[in-house]
DNA sequence: CGCTATGTTGAGCAGATGCTCAATATGGAA
DNA sequence: TTCCATATTGAGCATCTGCTCAACATAGCG
């Protein structure tokens, strides 16, 4: 039985995108960096298909690297925040971007990256509904209020990483923890909310 | 004195821009419109000039068309509201979903669309900011709050348009509203939030 | 008219890139 | 060992695309 070059190719390209982003990456990259022919790579994959199984895979990477687990709601959520405009989380937030940017044009990319999309939301929500049912905090409707508060989180996110508009770090994560709080009938702790900012 | 072919060149490419987005575009489309040769094109510009100059052209042109006057600030706030995802839209925030993604890593794109951000930003702080002064709202710090109220909105219009994750155009709007009603101390308006959004 | 400066053209270049396909290697069955 | 199906290779093809540059056009001036 040889090697299962297949999964090489796939690896390789996951990979690579997470070092370079999707755009960036060519099929000689990826046969190269799986020690491949050129050929093989088309054996097996159309280079679209490939590249959106690879991104998705590397969505996933970065998104266990980044989120670690915690042992109660209250510490993962506490974690969610603290870690969400980190340069840790640069490179998973850019090839978010970039990947909901191409599932715009690439069907594709957009059926390979709605499980990482779902699972987002699915893994804040039940955090949410955890917490919710230990009485740490309200919420009536986990799913929504996940989807609301990684939205808030999205957006940020973008102003952060393109400057468009041009936002700091701190203030973004101090908009995102005002929101959370309100969002959970949280009370404010007015040490992370500068009033330049409410 | 010759017809401003620069200019002819210019509007060309944000014309294409706006059509078919900024990835599509070709410097031969762009000089077939304008009806010149390709050459003139490379001796005004350079590609990567005219594609950020045309984008930020584009933009502005998309704002217009989407963001129209109203006279009180209230209503503006309606118009701004009702409209957030509403298709007349989707050509305005695919391309900035474009835009923003360049700019990422083009630094003449990242550039030319600093103003169209900053101008959106200022836009809706200026209405939030009348509203407050004429006490149909509360709203202490309106650059802030606009920042906020944006970031919300983009975030929401990515989940929409690249259905990463899927997210309905009325339950969208919804959140946005009870959003923007909790920034200013509004009143819910419970008709438009559905409690199984909330 | 001749001369110069500026405006304009587009065939063709140079480089990139996904993919083909004839050739070769490999492994297991008979 | 022989034979065949499958795995694998990579030079080369076809296409795309920004940009060059020698040639040509035009307009203003004396």
């Amino acid at each position: 039985m040889t090697i299962d070059r297949r999964a090489a190719i796939l690896a390789a390209a996951a990979d690579l995108i997470r070092e370079k982003g999707v755009a960036a990456v060519r099929t000689r990259d990826v046969t190269a960096r799986a020690g491949v022919g050129i050929g093989l790579l088309n054996h097996y994959f159309k280079w679209n298909e490939l590249r959106a199984l690879a991104a998705a895979q590397a969505l996933w990477a970065e998104i266990d690297r980044v989120v670690p687990d915690a042992p109660a709601p209250d510490r993962q959520l506490d974690v969610f925040l603290s870690r969400a405009f980190g340069e840790d989380a640069d490179p998973l937030w850019r090839l978010w971007i970039e990947v909901t940017d191409l599932a715009m044009s690439d069907p594709d990319m957009a059926r390979a990256a709605e499980g990482c999309a779902e699972g987002m939301v699915n893994e804040l929500a039940a955090i949410l509904e955890q917490g919710a049912a230990g009485h740490l905090w309200h919420c009536p409707v986990p799913h929504a209020a996940a989807l609301r508060i990684l939205a808030f989180h999205d957006g940020l996110v973008g102003f952060v990483l393109t400057g468009l508009p041009k936002v700091e770090r701190a203030d973004a994560a101090a908009h995102l923890k005002r929101f959370v709080a309100l969002e959970l009938g949280l009370p404010q702790q007015n040490d992370h909310v500068p009033s330049r900012l409410v």
